[in-house]
DNA sequence: ATACTAACTTAGGAAGCTATGA
DNA sequence: TCATAGCTTCCTAAGTTAGTAT
């Protein structure tokens, strides 16, 4: 670690979600911007504004401080340490000997040859194509020609374990840019044909039976009536379009004019009986029924790569359904229909067999494409989107650009000081659009904030960085930004983060009449253009690279709370902990489950319980050595939340439990002095047991019980013991109780699989001797084999 | 430039599975 | 011994980015 501490460590962010059936979410306003302010702000008017602006403190030393705390947190926040490290110049990240030079020219040569290079191969290939001449490289690894060179008659014997051991990440040859040389799979799986159950539908209290199609989607409704999106009027006004089409196709005459007139019920209640027959099954039955299932899908399983095989990721074609597009999608409700194989297309090697279309049909296309990773691809109907079938996560396909993503985000670790000062500095520049660059740039960089692609009106109305409008940005003087806005799937982000004080004047600016509230905030940036401004930076550099460096890189940093000599499972928590910072930061939301509110609750309760087991300890010490509170007043503190009123209902329920115990403890003894046979214990005398406790409890409610004193022969040193014992116990509730509270809305995962690189995490579980069963499940273990094996001191 | 397309990563919800504890 | 909390896994929608066409 060698800059580390000046690096900051971004924003969290606290957000809100709201969540999607977007009925009431923000309406979408149209964006009209009117380009008449001229393209690149002349530096008078902004040297005015900036005058104006009479900032306090514009000190540009804190261009590498954190914009706002983490939350809050026992373990000490987040950090910040003095700017200091040694500039990384841009060539040594870049491998080659050119001059560091701010405006790029050295590099933007290179790049621009490089790029014609490459789009001279692409050329090629494109005629090759036009021949139906797959590229099949000879120039890749001698491994993998050899092994193709092999036979697959050979490679299906003997290849079974040597494919476990292939550390593709060992040859450290990133260039994934030709994915394959050979490439053998079965081709795609199709969903069941629909079997029609006849159960109709009701409309206007008059039964209808349904022809199979429009059967087909009445039941895919029917099968949603109880969840949100039958609640979405967006949702059901698509729906129902489409369902009338495929009625009036298959049934002309029907009757069905009105959505408001259908009832689903008698469908809905079949598929429910339908569900419990299925939960009713033995397990041996289920077990039976997914071998089943399992053999006949074997085959789409795999494939094999350059002669290895490797797992395969969707190979099945996406059935037909409702679409349940997110947030207030205008499409979400339409349905999305069943896909054919003359609409799919197969990519494959040259010499492969040709997997079989299902019977009665041929394939769209063939293609051998040996640049594309994907095996089979369609175009769904509902928004026009292409479909792939891919590896699966754990291929070396998935691996390969898992590690180059990491390694490009490690590279920007390398030269993040001086893209910081390039763009700190571009805020001050002459030209607008250079500014809002390098605005738009400080928010990507220290909030995470996505690109921000323009989108079009006919998908849910979201933003990232490039696409805010005035509307998500809200200015509070000197120097304070609050956001707000929909982002990717709609979740909401909600943050408030002082900011640097040119980017706040900048903001204002941009905001300026007579822009409206429904404008672009960055109406001369684009994401292509800011992308093409990084790549000269830093040679791929793009805006995601920065979510994925600063992910990685706080979560490395956060690490260094973990307890030197503390237990596993509290290491674990340390570990959690710089996740769920992580996952803060990249707003990354669940939704709080119906449950959540009620285990609160209870936890709430435990917590107390504790307190009040340790408050009748201390009144107990106060009793056995008055001398002793007298000197540590502190040890005999009041116990807050525990209530004369708590305690009571506390006492009672306890009271209602023991009953309860008692009860079926008689019943047990019983039970057991039968199989012995011995007598029966009698029932009065567990009547007088249940008669005692009800004694207590009507003390109980008088207020004249008197719990007793809970520890038997104490001395002072026992009761110091047993209250220190409690407060431990205590501690580690309301931590749980803390973490739980945390996580309520934070997904973690997402990060885990996606940002965090994974090599951080195998590092510390050296470190920190902690099995990496306990932070990764198999399915990550086996995504991140590549990330396994370095070193303890491993740094990112 | 700008629009469109293709290929890929990132994302949350639902389904499914499993540990756990009343 | 069942319910169910708390995961993981599956599914597919929704992003980003690079490349191509206009």
């Amino acid at each position: 670690m060698s800059s580390d501490d000046d690096m900051p460590l971004s924003t969290v962010a606290a957000a809100t979600k709201v969540v999607g059936n977007g009925a009431n979410s923000t309406v979408k306003v149209k964006r009209e911007y009117d380009s008449d302010s001229s393209d690149d702000m002349p530096l008078s008017r902004t040297k005015g504004a900036a005058k104006s602006m009479k900032s306090s403190s514009s000190s540009d030393s804190d261009s590498d401080t954190p914009l706002a705390q983490t939350t809050a947190r026992a373990n000490g926040g987040l950090k910040t340490s003095p700017p200091s490290s040694p500039d990384i110049p841009l060539a040594k990240i870049k491998d080659e000997p050119a001059t560091p030079s701010r405006n790029g020219n050295t590099t933007r040569t290179k790049v621009k040859a490089e790029k014609g290079t490459r789009k001279r191969v692409k050329v090629e290939n494109e005629k090759k194509k036009a021949d139906k001449k797959p590229r099949i490289t000879r120039t890749t690894s001698t491994a993998s020609s050899k092994v193709s060179d092999k036979g697959k008659s050979e490679a299906d014997n003997d290849d079974e374990e040597e494919d476990e051991e292939h550390k593709w990440w060992l040859a450290q040859d990133l260039d994934n840019s030709v994915k394959w040389t050979t490439l053998e799979h079965s081709g795609v799986l199709f969903p069941p044909s629909y079997q029609p159950h006849g159960i109709p539908l009701i409309y206007d209290g008059k039964r209808i039976k349904l022809e199979p199609d429009a059967e087909e989607v009445a039941t895919f409704f029917a099968a949603m009536v109880d969840t949100d999106h039958a609640k979405n009027p967006i949702f059901v006004k698509n729906f129902f379009n489409d369902f009338l089409e495929v009625l009036t196709k298959c049934q002309p005459s029907h009757p069905v004019k009105e959505f408001e007139k259908c009832n689903f019920s008698l469908i809905t209640k079949h598929l429910t009986k339908e569900k419990e027959i299925k939960s009713a099954m033995t397990s041996a039955e289920k077990k039976a029924i997914r071998d089943e299932k399992m053999k006949s899908e074997e085959m789409y399983m795999y494939c094999t790569l350059n002669g290895r095989k490797e797992k395969v990721g969707n190979f099945r074609i996406e059935p037909p359904g409702l679409f349940r597009g997110r947030g207030s999608h205008p499409k979400t409700g339409k349905l999305k229909k069943r896909v054919m194989p003359e609409q799919v297309t197969i990519n494959i090697g040259e010499g492969a067999k040709i997997p079989d279309p299902p019977p009665g049909h041929s394939w769209g296309k063939i293609i051998h494409d040996n640049r594309v990773s994907w095996l089979a691809t369609w175009k769904e109907n509902v928004n026009d989107n292409i479909k792939y079938v891919f590896l699966a996560a754990d291929s070396s396909l998935k691996g390969q650009s898992d590690l180059k993503k990491f390694e490009k985000a490690r590279t920007l670790k390398g030269c993040i000081d001086q893209v910081r000062r390039e763009y700190t500095r571009d805020l001050k520049d002459k030209t607008m659009i250079a500014r809002q660059r390098a605005t738009a740039l400080y928010l990507i960089d220290r909030l995470a904030l996505r690109a921000g692609n323009e989108k079009g009106d006919d998908v849910a109305d979201t933003v990232g960085c490039c696409s805010l409008r005035l509307e998500h940005v809200t200015l509070k003087p000197p120097n304070i930004v609050h956001f707000d806005f929909l982002g990717k799937d709609s979740i909401r982000y909600v943050n408030e983060v002082p900011v640097d004080a040119a980017v706040f004047k900048n903001l204002r600016i941009f905001k300026k009449e007579p822009k409206t509230e429904a404008d672009l905030l960055f109406d001369r940036l684009t994401t292509t253009s800011l992308n093409k401004h990084l790549d000269r930076l830093m040679k791929g550099l793009t805006a995601k690279v920065f979510r994925t460096f600063n992910a990685s890189f706080t979560f490395q940093k956060q690490l260094e709370n973990t307890p030197k000599d503390g237990t596993v499972a509290e290491k674990v928590l340390a570990y959690n902990r710089a996740n769920r910072d992580v996952a803060i930061l990249c707003n990354h939301q669940r939704s709080v489950s119906k449950a959540h509110e009620t285990q609160m609750e209870k936890m709430q309760d435990k917590i107390l319980e504790v307190k009040y087991k340790r408050m009748l300890l201390k009144e107990q010490l106060k009793e056995v050595d008055p001398e002793y509170v007298k000197k540590h007043p502190r040890a005999c503190k009041k116990e807050d939340g525990v209530t004369k009123k708590w305690i009571k209902s506390y006492l009672i329920s306890q009271a209602k439990k023991d009953k309860e115990k008692a009860e079926k403890k008689w019943e047990k003894d019983n039970e057991k002095l039968k199989e012995a046979g011995e007598p029966q214990i009698e029932k009065s005398q567990l009547k007088d047991t249940l008669k005692a406790i009800d004694e207590r409890m009507a003390k109980i409610r008088s207020g004249e019980y008197e719990p007793g004193h809970p520890l038997k022969s104490a001395t002072t040193e026992r009761l110091l013991d047993a209250i220190k014992k409690q407060s431990q116990r205590l501690n580690s509730i309301e931590t749980q109780a803390v973490d739980k509270e945390e996580n309520k809305t934070t997904a973690l995962g997402t990060s885990k699989q996606n940002y965090i690189d994974p090599r951080i995490s195998a590092a510390w579980c050296k470190k920190h001797d902690v099995p990496i069963e306990k932070i990764f499940p198999k399915t990550l273990i086996n995504k991140f084999k590549w990330a396994l094996e370095v070193d303890k001191d491993w740094v990112f």
